[in-house]
DNA sequence: TGATGTGAAGCGGTTCACAGCC
DNA sequence: GGCTGTGAACCGCTTCACATCA
């Protein structure tokens, strides 16, 4: 009844937790509690429940949760029961390697056209999937006419913001960026921002370090780095 | 003295001063204070200053601080005055787009090998920087030979597992995956995971949400959506 | 005076522990 | 008996506010 706002930290477990499900489908597996889950993919089992629960009471006291059932309603949820239309700007490798990436399409997204300015490029059906490349000049025109919905920025950092502010012009909700650019943020549009130089610079960082126990991360929260040794006597 | 933890969450802000004070060298500034980094790229004065604090005393009462210095000790700190030597498992076209991608070089990472199982690939050179691609049966020792000390995993999800397994019994302590696939973490290995399909779902959840205002998000984290109301009682 | 460095307060997310229900 | 759903405790990160110092 009451508006809730939902974490984003929340609606990325549901992701995993339906990547979950579906290895239990393909096992034939019915019916699965909360600590099973949990057991099986390492996750903590009063947060799976607590994240559920934000939704609607899923579960079954004494039995746990239908995993079919389930798996249908994170599926719907997380709105991957509709078709999402892509664009991707910039035709580099970097866009034609997502254009061709086979994970868009497993959770419902199809790449509908690529974007370049490129006079070389415009015209040409690129990548395995021969997907069409247009000139970002006609982008606004093309969005409209192909019914595209999430937008993916794949251009050099110093033309991402150029791109996010037509982008935005154009009407789009949802962008992918992978420029390592901080584009300013907009409301009522969802921008993710997957930066590879910050990932690599973590990776450096952790490598910097004199080698000690501890420190493994997989999701993108909660890491630690370990730091023996305060830097503040040897460097003042 | 004391050791101390560093989240993980402050060597990314320290990546990403790194960069605004790249930005601010290019344009000849010399000293900034922390307010003034904050208003220029919409960070918070305090927690640029908490995060600093961590590793020293780098600012001066009343001017801020110089920013070439900063800019040395933050590189220093990031462990980025040092190359490090990257091979790239998986020679198909993200693991291609990942050898040619500009950023690495950046960051003084160089990408020294793709790795892969396909008789077709090895032994050719691939992208525009003619990365040799190395049979992945003998990626330990190549390891060694060619002193690799980053890996990024760039296999399909059902290979994940595995590859990560050889690469850790090669002795490699730093790993980018992109798998979608939450691999079983090892103490004093650093896994960074880039998972698209998260980052895709995200998006898709804030498009299937009936839209309401606010909703911009561009780091990793605190993001949140708006749920405007709550699916239990339509459900239950 | 002006900006740092930092204890304290505030806030949000995670985990605990148990009442409630099948 | 067993497992969910959830208030309360806990924990860590962020922000505030100010004493400190060039």
């Amino acid at each position: 009844m009451k508006a809730e706002k939902i974490s984003e930290l929340t609606t990325n477990r549901l992701s995993v937790y339906l990547r979950c499900l579906n290895a239990l489908t393909a096992e034939n597996i019915k019916t699965v509690s909360s600590e099973g889950l949990a057991n099986r993919f390492h996750l903590n089992s009063a947060q799976i429940r607590k994240d559920l629960a934000y939704f609607g009471e899923f579960g079954v006291r004494g039995v746990g949760y239908y995993v079919e059932e389930l798996r249908n309603t994170l599926t719907n949820i997380l709105g991957l029961d509709k078709e999402h239309r892509v664009g991707i700007v910039g035709a580099g490798r970097l866009g034609t390697a997502l254009a061709d990436y086979y994970g868009f399409k497993r959770s419902n997204f199809n790449v509908i056209a690529l974007f370049d300015t490129s006079k070389e490029k415009i015209g040409r059906h690129i990548g395995n999937t021969k997907i069409l490349v247009y000139n970002f000049a006609d982008f606004a025109e093309t969005v409209r006419q192909e019914n595209i919905d999430v937008v993916v920025i794949a251009v050099p950092a110093e033309f991402a913001q150029e791109v996010y502010g037509e982008v935005i012009k154009a009407g789009i909700k949802a962008v992918l960026n992978f420029a390592p650019s901080s584009l300013q943020a907009h409301n009522n549009i969802k921008l993710k921002t997957v930066d590879l130089t910050i990932s690599l610079e973590s990776l450096s960082y952790f490598l910097a370090q004199p080698q000690s126990e501890n420190s493994a991360s997989s999701g993108n929260n909660n890491a630690k780095h370990e730091q023996p040794l305060s830097r503040k006597k040897q460097l003042k």
